[in-house]
DNA sequence: TAGTTTTGCTACTAAATATGTAGCAAAAAA
DNA sequence: TTTTTTGCTACATATTTAGTAGCAAAACTA
């Protein structure tokens, strides 16, 4: 599969509309963990492997490609970081930490 | 895959730390497009298959019972709807839109 | 009330994606 | 100079998704 890119067709988008391509690429394996990780500081690819736990290294290579086409991460004499653009992302998501502990994970007592 | 659940190890956390099976789950394919989609209004399976385009009913019927079990949605007399945690979800990842639109797509113009 | 259509699926095969393991070249550390 | 760490690639296997066909039940229609 391609990188969903905005303005090109993607899944569940035929006019490319920003967020479809967005969550067509948050929406692959690993790739929201990947910034969640970064967003405390730069890490190795090797670091990532540990974090990640399963991550096979074919597809922690695949999305740091992806995202680093897609300017939320970048390579820095640190290692892999978030961009601008990774930590306003972050940001974003971060509510979800939250919420999955004080609100959905009730529904699993 | 199993479903990721709250306190199980999933993908990304051995302990199941809740935000982990969260991105677990919304990481499938479509997860957040149905919910995306959902929060305009209860939604019938067809329908749900012609807005996602390109989703087959093999992998809706999976997704939809997945969000099920996890209490994001529910089949209601008008067909598939979000819940109270839905909803709540819903609102969270709202803001990805103005922001891939605002921000993230400048990237590639 | 006998068709016709719509709906919510299941079955099956093929394609795409991810895992798991091994290993190697380059850079850094000792 | 040797050892270790790092960032990968290759390859085989397993899992997930797409794509198409079709069917039983419910809802509409004549």
């Amino acid at each position: 599969m391609n990188l969903p890119v905005p303005g090109k067709p993607v899944r569940g988008s035929k006019t490319g509309q920003p967020v479809m391509a967005l969550l067509d690429l948050l929406g692959r394996n690993w790739s929201m963990g990947i910034i969640w990780h970064l967003y405390s500081g730069p890490s190795t690819f090797r670091k990532l492997q540990d974090y990640c736990e399963s991550i096979s290294p074919t597809t922690l290579n695949k999305r740091l490609k992806e995202l680093r086409e897609s300017h939320l991460i970048e390579r820095t004499l640190e290692g892999y970081a978030l961009t601008q653009d990774g930590k306003e992302l972050y940001e974003l998501i971060e509510p979800l930490g939250g919420w999955a502990r004080n609100t959905w994970a009730k529904n699993f007592d």
